[in-house]
DNA sequence: CGCAGTTGGCGAATTCTTTCGCCAGTTATG
DNA sequence: CATAACTGGCGAAAGAATTCGCCAACTGCG
């Protein structure tokens, strides 16, 4: 369920956020391919996207295959373990551990489908269960 | 409903949203009082709490009454409608837009309350008739 | 091979956040 | 009114995050 390997002590920054996004979506890539989504919405030289890299790498939010050249850059865990611990450190920082608070604030200020409130009903189903 | 002020153009930094939370807490208070609370989990000194006020004055996070001494501060705009406005930059940076996925991660991933999920179920309800 | 283009490493500049030292003005007290 | 304690302003140091310039190593091609 969680994942195994040891990897993110860190919480991404910004643009490490952003590089993350990239890889998720990308899957393993290239400086060169990661640095030319980057600059679709972003205005910096090769050599930053470089640098963040290996800083990325040295806290273990990436990790980079070197038996190939060009090398390959990979995210070190998944889009939703880091969301889900992004997740609670906003709701212990900004909503004082009260999920609660989060949750109705998220469905109150954004529209949300009927197919999509059905979903959550029903998970609100299964958790109702698991608590009895 | 939202708060009429014009107010923050700047989401908060770590320290400063530690800062607002004491504000939100106590009211309107004096840097003393602010310092006072402030280190009851940190350990800075007094010049300190001083300029983060400062600073947070400038990007019009708090407001002062300079009619009286000591001077007062207080928040610019409300918890919710701050927690409201990082949530949503969350939703977007980190969810990808989609305030489905965060609520399903926020409530899978913490224990919630029967009553509280009662609550959500509720609101859910209420919404869904808005849609329909 | 030999040059042109690409890749990636590193230190350092830049920018933002957080911290403080120092000092001037104000207040409280005897 | 002195003088000790408190308050608040400012610039600049210290820390992080982001950016880049420069240079060395590697790759591909004639």
């Amino acid at each position: 369920m969680s994942n195994s390997r040891a990897s993110p002590r860190f919480v991404p920054t910004d643009v490490e956020l952003h590089i993350l996004r990239i890889l998720w979506e990308l899957g393993p890539s290239t400086v060169r391919e990661i640095h030319n989504r980057l600059t679709e919405s972003k205005d910096t030289g090769y050599s930053t996207t470089v640098k963040m890299l290996s800083v990325m790498l040295e806290k273990e939010l990436v990790r980079r295959d070197d038996s190939i050249r060009p090398q390959v850059y990979r995210a070190a865990s998944s889009q939703q373990s880091t969301q889900k611990r992004m997740l609670s450190e906003m709701i212990h920082k900004v909503y004082d551990g009260s999920a609660k608070s989060l949750v109705m604030h998220a469905l109150s200020s954004t529209k949300t489908s009927p197919q999509e409130l059905e979903e959550i009903r029903q998970l609100l189903d299964q958790l109702g269960k698991n608590e009895e």
